[in-house]
DNA sequence: ATGACCATGTAATCCGTTACATGATTCG
DNA sequence: CGAATCATGTAACGGATTACATGGTCAT
């Protein structure tokens, strides 16, 4: 039940579901998502259960909006799960089970292929990381200088870039594997 | 639905449902999952389409057991998904959304902590994996020498390796944060 | 007026976990 | 004989995605 939580956190400041809809998509994207169809039927639950409260509001573009607020019993079941320590969901690698199976293909170059375009759409993702990344540049020197919110925010991002860089290397690595493997492979070929 | 195809995967020996779970247990379990209780019905649901056969046979130790073998079809099922290119999932961090929204517990101690329990835990796990990677010490002088079942295997395992380190690093820069950051504080404030 | 974006929702379906239910075999 | 392990399933529930449905506002 971890989005409800996250939506919990999110609402430091009141917003709609299209607004927190936003903000994943800014944000979190390195560590959550949401579609809106799964966000709408939350806050209304989180209302129901008495930790969201909220009001129809006019929009400054567009139509009027339901705006939530988070309630005291929402503030304090926000840090109930944040005191629990870290929850550790499991982890859901798809290509790596594929590369698991690719020997079953008899070809290494579909293997380089797959590691080479594993690499490109990493490399995407990466950049879209260190441009949010760039914005908290002072914060390498001194991490006094940024405000709590804006602290945590920066250890999350670097979470992203050193996790999205280790990734990105362990490709290099199995690319220059796969490649010295063929190398032998050929020679002691040609040594028959 | 990758589930299906991982279960074509690990089927390149005939197995059981039993089997296949000691399998997610043993070896996969940095990149993937599954309780009995969805590998039954999705075994059936694919002998159903036509992917898998399966046979009861006596079991050596213990009841009968239903052994399901890929057929050729399933085979080419299996081709297919690896052929089309690296899936890339949603990614989902609890733990990095809980860092995200600690800074509303107004008290860095528990950031702390927090930080020092989730590498406690990541530290566990890389133990378990470096396990595993003994056993291709071997490999890494020369990749030539293992099959190529066991080459895909490694480059797995390396996955593991390296982002679990890379996960561990960045819990101690975060930790060092944490620390450079309540030092400057102290001393600003003592400034005043 | 039409297309882009703002805004909110429901329905169907699928994926995954937890709990429940059953029973065989083996070892101490 | 009792506990551990082998072995196979079903049921209930919850989490998440995709598709569907509706309509407002604004800029061109």
């Amino acid at each position: 039940m971890s989005l409800d939580h996250i939506l919990l956190g999110l609402l430091r400041e009141p917003a709609s579901g299209y607004d927190l809809k936003r903000e994943f998509d800014a944000g979190p994207r390195h560590f959550w998502s949401a579609e809106l169809s799964q966000i709408y039927p939350t806050l209304n639950r989180l209302e129901k259960k008495g930790l969201l409260r909220s009001s129809v509001e006019p929009s400054a573009q567009g139509p009027r909006r339901r705006v939530y607020r988070r309630t005291k019993t929402g503030l304090q079941e926000l840090l109930r799960w944040l005191r629990a320590g870290p929850v550790m969901g499991t982890q859901r690698f798809a290509y790596v089970a594929q590369l698991a199976f690719l020997h079953e293909a008899h070809d290494s170059s579909l293997t380089l292929d797959f590691m080479q375009q594993l690499r490109k759409e990493l490399s995407h993702f990466l950049s879209f990381l260190q441009r949010g990344e760039d914005l908290y540049a002072a914060a390498a020197q001194d991490p006094a200088a940024l405000s709590d919110i804006e602290f945590h925010d920066y250890l999350c991002l670097r979470m992203g870039v050193t996790s999205i860089s280790a990734r990105i290397a362990w490709c290099d690595e199995c690319i220059e594997r796969i490649r010295g493997r063929r190398r032998r492979r050929k020679r002691s070929e040609v040594a028959k």
